[in-house]
Order: structure tokens, then C-alpha cells, then sequence
DNA sequence: GCCCGTCACGTAATAACATAACACACCAAA
DNA sequence: TTTGGTGTGTTATGTTATTACGTGACGGGC
């Protein structure tokens, strides 16, 4: 299990949990919101991951770095993150994840291996989706989309491949 | 409020649920699944309303059947129901419903009121959906997918368009 | 007949996820 | 100074889902 990945790729991760929390910080600044320690801090861990995590995982980690302990702490910053576009909830894990996006208005689209746990967002073009070619067709007025799919990463499918050969 | 609607359209639902029963009875037949009792119970509870109930809306009902009262009773028959084709979870509602085109093997899409908590299935057309382009140029392998739009239907968009005139 | 494996069903207990309600601190506007 | 808004913390509760364990029904070997 290699639960590092963004999209499904190795990368350098190294800085690039301090560069998202400064443009949060850019961001929330423009637009009037308060980053504050707890919001902040949520979204590190969030990032420090590059999978889904809950609730009370997220809830755990805040709890040791001395903020408060009970639910609603951890509820209240992820749901700051997801409604400013900073981090989404994926439905099908009941979990969350840093968005790896940010800053634009976009329609989520997630790719969820069930072998390691990773979770990759893809962007998509809201214009040609299904989604949309059917509410059109129906009528429907669509708000807010939920994509998500489950399944094999290319990494797990070529280990596979390697433990099938021996 | 009107939870009534397949797809967003009046029906006449006097033959759909027992219709439904005996097809599914048939599809039990042919595939060696066993259509027990609390099972089809089960299915009639979903279908009787065509929108999503959760797990313990029909833990209760089965109950009150006669049926067990604690929650696997309601879980595991909703999990026949589902793996088999028969219903669908709705990962943003955390409920169930009754499948709208049995028989096929389908990815299906939900559109979700959110003002009248209609839900309606739609066909898609898995070739060229969007998960499925996304799935190609990243090399993952999709075993499901969760397709779910919220939103406002036509009959409440038309019923907000009526509201603004007056 | 009996032994066994499998499957469905039932229960109690608990885990995991999420919200309601209330108190206090802070800060800025009136 | 008072007042209102926002953010954080708490306790308590509600909702969704699973684990663990035991029983009865059925079918195939022996
Ligand atoms: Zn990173
Ligand atoms: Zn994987
Ligand atoms: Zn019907
Ligand atoms: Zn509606």
C-alpha cells in the first residue's frame, strides 16, 4: 500500500503542502475569509496525506495539536474547506480529501483505487458531461454533481501484473 | 411536495410494483438467486415509493412485517438487493431505491431534488462517459461508478417559476 | 440414516459518521 | 458601552453501518 499519490503519480512532495496552505492564504484574503488556525490546520493534514481521510481522523490530528476534541470541531473546518473550494467530500467513502484544484470553480471528478486507498481528482469539463446532457433532455437543473468511481490504479494494476508472473 | 414521480413524470403505479416483484422473481429464477421473503419484501418497501429510504425507514417496515428489527436484517437485504441489480444506493443520500431498468447491467445516474426529494434514474451510455475518458488517458480500471446530480427538477422549477408571478 | 458445508436469518453490541444546542471569547460597529 | 456577528469549545444526541455470534433449513457425501 502506497498511499502518496497525487492523481496516481510519485511526486515531490515536499513543498507542496506549504505552497496550497499559502494560496488558501492568498485566496482567503481576497475574498474576505478567515483562515483561521483550525481551518488552517485542517487543511495541512489534509494535505499532508493525498487521500481521504474522515472525519475523526481529521478530528484526532487536531485533537493532539491542542485544538478541541469533539466532532463538531472537525465538521465545522471541513466544511469551511469544502464550501470555499478548498477541499471536497468524497460520498462514497463518507471522507474527505484537499482539493487538488483549488481555486477554480470546477466540477470534481474522483478515481478511487480499492486495492491502496488512494483517491485521484481529475478535472472535467462540466460542459460535455453526461450529467448534463441529461438534465438538459429531462429539464433538471442540475446544482451540485457527484462523479465518482471506484476501482484498479495503474500502479496496483501493474503489481498485479508482477505478482501474476512469479 | 410530491414524491411520486419516476423519472420526474406522473405514472400509473397500480401494476409497477407487483410487476416489478415478478420480474425480479423471474431474474432470481434464471440467475439461482433466492427471492426470500424479507428480500422481496424488501423490494416491494423500495419500489412502493420510488424515491430513496434509508436503511432504518425500511428496517422499520420489515419489522413491523414481522421481520427481524435490528439492522442486518435491513442491510443485508438491501445489500442482495443492490449487488444484484434490483436497487441502488445513493452514496450523497445515504439511501436506497428501487432500480428503474432491471435487467440491464448498468451504470446508472441519479438526479436529486433537493426540493421535493424526488429521485430520478437515468440511462447512460457508458462508452463516452466522462469517467470513462478520464479512466482511459489515466490508465485506471473502473469497477463502479457513482453518477449523482443535485438539483431542482422541472416540476419544482416550473411550481418556483408559478411562485415568482404572483 | 448421519455428518458437514453453505446459506439465510436472527440477535446484541458496538463502531463510525454527523448534528443540535448552548456557553464563552473576540472584535468591530453603533 | 452595548450590541451583533463570527469562531471555538463543550455536552448530548441522532443517524448510519458493521462486527460477532448463534440458530434453523437445505443439500451432498458417506
Ligand atoms: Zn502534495
Ligand atoms: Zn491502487
Ligand atoms: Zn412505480
Ligand atoms: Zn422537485
Amino acid at each position: 500500500m502506497d498511499p502518496n499519490p497525487i492523481g496516481f503519480q510519485k511526486h515531490d512532495h515536499s513543498h507542496c503542502v506549504a505552497d496550497a496552505v499559502a494560496e488558501a492564504d492568498r485566496t482567503c484574503q481576497k475574498a474576505g475569509l478567515q483562515l483561521t488556525p483550525v481551518r488552517k490546520r485542517a487543511l495541512e493534514i489534509l494535505l499532508e496525506e493525498h487521500r481521504a481521510l474522515g472525519a475523526y481522523d481529521v478530528l484526532a490530528r487536531l485533537s493532539e495539536d491542542g485544538f478541541g476534541s469533539q466532532p463538531p470541531v472537525a465538521y465545522r473546518a471541513l466544511d469551511f474547506l469544502t464550501k470555499n473550494g478548498f477541499a471536497h467530500k468524497i460520498e462514497r467513502l463518507n471522507a474527505f480529501i484537499a482539493c487538488a484544484h483549488p481555486g477554480d470553480i470546477h466540477t470534481p471528478a474522483f478515481l478511487i483505487c480499492t486495492t491502496c486507498d488512494a483517491v485521484a481528482e481529475a478535472e472535467t469539463d462540466p460542459s460535455h458531461s453526461l450529467l448534463n446532457q441529461i438534465a438538459d433532455t429531462t429539464g433538471f437543473r442540475i446544482s451540485r454533481a457527484v462523479l465518482e468511481a471506484e476501482g484498479t490504479c495503474p500502479n496496483c494494476l501493474a503489481n498485479d501484473g508482477a505478482a501474476d508472473k512469479k
